[in-house]
DNA sequence: CTAGTTCTGTTCTGGCCGGTACAGAACCCT
DNA sequence: AGGGTTCTGTACCGGCCAGAACAGAACTAG
């Protein structure tokens, strides 16, 4: 009884609802959540508002389920990076991650979670706030792992989980700001190994 | 024979232009270019929009002017750093000025530089350009000054300078959103001091 | 076929956006 | 005093914003 995601009875949706969200994602991107107007989001969407409305609830909710596809897609190397078997493999997989993903010739340069919504007028606030917790979930993530790697012997009894969690995020941090500013992932990479030099062993 | 920058004849203004320029750039600095409203520029400016149109021309020539008294004032610490007497010490200096700036409790959290615009609409872009140039600027300043440390023998002869201004400047920025997303100094501190240990001896 | 349901396109809204026109106020110089 | 100049306040502009109303189209269930 009851609880189907998609209605068997009515007129069927004329476009698919994946990749309609796919563009809205990128347009949200490269223009952030302000910046991104109805008429940007819906032209790329190749839909009207109307049916923008009906799909997704309203400007809002469309950025937020475009920001789960981005954590589930562009973004997952966060989530993959945790997998690798030590601390330090993981930091290196995280900061690889995040060059690749702020320099894809197929998206726009930076990363969504940074680009969409540092500063804002009133109507972004609710933007930026999800994507405060965002950031800080994953931060909170890598530091479990590392606090893991600590139990493990895998990094010093000595060191701080938080600490290196905060660090790399930090880096990872700058990078997108530094991808958005036109660098190329050579430079960015680089960038990266040098953040790497100070990890401790 | 003109020249004169503010004219002697003429209805005296009714503001302090310097105070006006100043509450304009905590403004933009808390809101970004695009977020920033004419009605919340004129209104913690105190004064009215055709003042501001008359004093400063429009709302890009505004930002301008407040970027350059960014740099100018809590951006400072950026030249600053520059005359420390050994490459650990600027790098040192420049990332507790960036941690110091951007947790101010006068202030907005976070860099305007780096809040002011990293993605907008198409109304941004000036902005978004004028702030890429502003960072690379302070990069290659950086850079510079690594070069001639490499010189001087204060840098090891195989240290590259971009690579290493690279990197504070994406420790900076990454400590600018970090800031943003509400982190305290100390905890900002204890990065720049993480971000210190793989620099070269 | 009809009734019920859902999607679509057009049209409209009130409000805010950056920017301007205009009249009057406040000053200097003669 | 009077003219020239510059600043200030009000009132206004077209344009875009996010969002809603509504009619009709396209489907399923009976």
């Amino acid at each position: 009884m009851g609880g189907f995601r998609k209605a068997a009875v009515g007129r069927p949706r004329g476009f698919d609802i994946d990749e309609a969200l796919e563009r809205a994602m990128q347009v949200f991107w490269a223009r952030g959540y302000e910046g991104a107007s109805l008429t940007d989001l819906t032209g790329a969407m190749g839909i009207n508002k109307t049916s923008m409305y009906a799909a997704f609830g309203n400007k809002e909710q469309l950025f937020r389920k475009a920001l789960q596809r981005y954590g589930q897609g562009p973004a997952s190397y966060a989530t993959h990076a945790l997998a690798e078997p030590t601390a330090r493999a993981v930091a290196e997989a995280f900061l690889r991650g995040s060059v690749r993903t702020t320099t894809r010739s197929d998206a726009p340069s930076g990363c969504l979670t940074v680009q969409g919504a540092l500063a804002s007028g009133d109507d972004g606030r609710p933007a930026r706030e999800v994507l405060v917790d965002w950031r800080n979930d994953a931060g909170a993530r890598l530091e479990e792992r590392f606090r893991r790697a600590v139990d493990e012997g895998d990094l010093p009894r000595d060191a701080s989980p938080a600490r290196l969690a905060r660090y790399i995020m930090t880096v990872g941090f700058g990078i997108a700001v530094q991808a958005a500013s036109g660098r190329g992932p050579d430079e960015l990479q680089e960038i990266a190994d040098t953040a790497m030099l100070g990890w401790p062993r």
